[in-house]
DNA sequence: ACCGTATCATTGAAATGTCAACCACATTCG
DNA sequence: CGAATGTGGTTGACATTTCAATGATACGGT
């Protein structure tokens, strides 16, 4: 009904631009981690592992509070305590207690978890490379960098890297 | 070959700009995608249940066979099939057989399935204006559509909105 | 010191996802 | 025809994630 314009001004829909860039990302995102997640499985670690291996690789002494490690890798305290568990039975990370703060503790990197990562690391990152880097032009990754740093920061301030 | 330079050695490695633009793709997709989930639970949906109500409500008839819906809403085809038992159960889809191929079967949108759907489509598309179009600037945006297209397209002939 | 509340992290149970068979049918080819 | 092989879809066992408590400690006000 109303007179049909033609391309909806509602603001409560999508223009065809927006609705295609949205289901674009929706799709190219989703099968790119897909893809690199079954890359990473073949090594032995889920991509979440990596994430946090990575975190706790670029962290002082490779140790991180559980609250941090959280933020950093996008996980809820409660997977991450499941997580963490996983991890260390295999062998992965130990859990160390925080004299400080008598409730919390420390996620710590064990020798093997950073061998591991050592290991994996030229593998995963040859994927982001062939899946992701190699199939945008160097403009488009600006955009894309620049973009996301800012939709990630709107969530709150959870210090990532933000960096140019 | 192999003199190692003190910052990239290789082609197997990321420049600062490459792993900035990795990261925060990463993070805030995946905020970004965390938030609207949550969203979408308040309503009573998941975010793939809402994929695949759009991907049917979009088919002619309200009805895809289980392959196609599979591609579409990017789920593994397991996966899908107890994805469907659930929305079964919940009414707002129904399986039919086909009668051409015997082994096999149709998901059908019900009519409570496409209110659901309506009803909840607003509140969505406005988390989604919210959180990633208002973020973006429009040639952003453009760089998003087109990387993630080729990205996507570059996983193979999955019929998307790639056009012609 | 004491109470109320906030935070850190963990837990168990229920919901959901993955993986490897599996059945039923279709198709191909001898 | 009929055996071999391929395809569509489902299932069950098992792994992971979510959700709603819970325990333990810190912190602020009085």
């Amino acid at each position: 009904m109303a007179s049909d314009a033609p391309t909806k001004p509602d603001q409560n829909w999508l223009t065809e631009a927006e609705q295609h860039a949205w289901r674009n990302f929706i799709s190219g995102s989703r099968r790119l981690l897909d893809r690199l997640e079954r890359d990473l499985k073949s090594h032995g670690l889920s991509h979440d592992d990596y994430g946090v291996l990575v975190a706790l690789s670029e962290a002082p002494d490779g140790r991180l509070r559980m609250a941090e490690l959280a933020d950093l890798s996008v996980e809820s305290r409660s997977r991450l305590s499941h997580h963490i568990r996983r991890m260390e039975a295999n062998g992965l990370v130990r859990r160390e207690s925080c004299p400080n703060d008598l409730r919390g503790s420390f996620a710590v990197l064990t020798e093997r978890g950073r061998a591991v990562m050592e290991e994996t690391a030229p593998h995963h990152v040859a994927g982001v490379r062939a899946h992701f880097l190699d199939q945008v032009q160097p403009d488009e990754l600006t955009a894309i960098s620049t973009a996301f740093a800012r939709i990630d920061e709107a969530f709150g301030p959870t210090a990532g890297c933000s960096g140019a």
